[in-house]
DNA sequence: GCCCCGGGATAGAGCGCTCTCCCCGGACTC
DNA sequence: GAGTCCGGGGAGAGCGCTCTATCCCGGGGC
């Protein structure tokens, strides 16, 4: 298709020295002469030299690739798995991530290579191509509690930086965020603002998240004087955010505050209430959580709890990058605050 | 960190075989004695044998990954490109991107490497990656007309494929949808529905899918009778769906139907007109394009012109697979057709 | 004047694969 | 029975880079 590319070793002739010494003008090693300098950048730049990075790769043992995978759990069935990264990629969250990592990655000219893991197969695929060196190491979000990909990815001695908290305990760093603070912060909101008869719809139980927002919720009612509050577990989408809801009104018909463990069941609570000819924030004053895309377009925007996702996502790729420099070797957990955003609906 | 990792000379001692039949079994090139295949296969499983991908990239001159980048138009400013990653994610529209090629390179055991280009200086960047071989070729989904990366990477004989026809003619394949009839179909949808005042808001008319919607809906009003069809012009985002139809409500107030040029714009549509007391479907109907996430989850739900993505994105994936196996050498177009989805809306 | 020292450059040995060429031996042809 | 084929296997030359060991040479110490 296109002429062979130049090497190092074109270079090295054109500018009359050895392949070593254009080599280290590249890599900006050790000494050497400005002048030759000057003559090695000029022949690079006469021949249109690139490195050729699997060379590079195969001496150096790094790709300056990172994977960041998306893990499901258990099984998907064959025929889901196409459809996995697109509802992956429908909620907001992933973007976030997405953009954080790459913020800090692409000032240092690496970049992600995007891998789903929902099924038996597509795991051992995945742990296959990173014992396979296509990676430097995997950050990982898991969509469910009983993933099983970090403690394949931690027996394996591959390096690895998780998001969240992993329900089992593995050796792996980790980022997560306080998320009790963060539904400490939500129910104060609500109590401040008059609120007196508060139910909450949690997140899917199994995930440690939505057991501690819920555990931090509770408290902070306690607190507030409130020993009781009613609960419906949600799954972190919109339509069990309206069922949630729904049997919530059912049982408490004079609810005048939601707290949703994500924004998405927030805007779900918001369109049910609206649809049972409550308004909000007047009738019922409802906040979210993760100030995801959503909590903006939703009607009215939602008031929410700020999840900093692409700072944890950076954070992420900072620690493996850490890791696999040698600077740090112990796994160690990076823990992020919360910061409640006020909008229109509570 | 962990042991040297087994290399293919390894597992042929164990086998005792040469390094050059281990190869062929792995690779499955050739007629190799079934009895030694087996000898061989079972001497990688006790050894735990994963190939390296730096060394089998460098001399096959494939690294078994694809590029995936999102490119914007002209310069955005540094401060805000961290910020585009997580714009460009925001439309559900990428994740249908990835879902389709992710779909068509897993069975082929490859990876997308995900890269963002949206100011000269990432976009050189990605021509430098592209050229040192950090992937096969580049899938390349611009977000705005005027994006000089096709055109670069054809000058750079960089095989690629485009999303879309680019606005200026590039000796690149692309896929694309038939606009023109999509418009069609929702023209005739809303006249057969009884509309009989109806106006369109567009995409940017800069862009030439954006043109060809409103083209093909002109076409269609014009042979239903209706050679007049007022127009108002957006940009693909909510906000400004609502912007254009506030304008064309106030000059046009008997308004009954209405073609938004996405779902994105429909959405904001439908929200402007509830907020001027219009209810959707039963005083104007609303009609979007994508069949993209939000149609669901918009109140009423949308009917819509559906865009399969997924398949076309696939089909990106396949043609660079084309190009690269020498299959196909001339720059081909795959037009899609599109089909209406009827949902509430109209 | 000899030796030592060290900055600055080179030579060359790999890194782990693929793939071309070559060899061997059995079956087939005439 | 000799020549020809061909299936099955091995040897070894790279792919383009990094990096260690080495060399060269000018200057300073005694």
């Amino acid at each position: 298709m296109s002429r062979q590319a130049p090497t190092l070793e074109d270079v090295a002739r054109v500018a009359g020295v050895s392949r070593a010494t254009v080599s280290r003008v590249i890599n900006g090693v050790r000494n050497v002469d400005p002048g030759i300098q000057e003559v090695v950048r000029r022949a690079i730049e006469r021949t249109g030299y690139a490195p050729n990075r699997a060379a590079r790769s195969l001496v150096t043992r790094r790709s300056q690739t990172v994977a960041l995978i998306v893990s499901g759990a258990g099984d998907t069935p064959g025929e889901e798995q196409n459809a996995f990264a697109a509802r992956v990629f429908a909620d907001p969250f992933f973007g976030r991530v997405v953009s954080g990592v790459v913020g800090y990655l692409r000032p240092r000219s690496m970049h992600p290579l995007l891998m789903f893991a929902e099924s038996a197969e597509t795991r051992s695929q995945v742990l296959a191509d990173l014992r396979q060196g296509s990676a430097d190491g995997a950050l990982v979000v898991s969509t469910h509690a009983d993933d099983p990909l970090p403690a394949l990815l931690a027996d394996a001695g591959l390096p690895a930086v998780l998001f969240a908290r992993p329900s089992r305990p593995v050796r792996l760093s980790y980022v997560d965020l306080a998320h009790r603070e963060g539904a400490r912060l939500a129910a104060e909101h609500l109590l401040e603002r008059g609120c007196r008869r508060i139910v909450t719809v949690t997140g899917p139980l199994g995930v440690a998240a939505s057991q501690d927002r819920l555990a931090g919720f509770r408290d902070a009612m306690a607190r507030g004087g409130h020993p009781y509050v009613p609960v419906a577990e949600g799954g972190f989408t919109l339509d069990s955010g309206m069922a949630a809801m729904s049997g919530l009104l059912a049982e408490h018909p004079d609810v005048d505050g939601v707290f949703a463990a994500n924004d998405l069941m927030a805007q779900g609570v918001c369109q049910l209430l609206r649809e049972k000819g409550r308004a909000v924030p007047d009738d019922v004053a409802v906040v979210g959580f993760d100030d995801s895309s959503v909590a903006v377009t939703c009607r009215p925007p939602l008031t929410t709890v700020r999840q900093p996702v692409e700072e944890m996502a950076a954070a992420m790729a900072a620690l493996l990058d850490e890791h696999n420099r040698g600077v740090r070797t112990e796994p160690t957990s990076l823990i992020f605050d919360p910061e409640l955003v006020v909008r229109a609906s509570a």
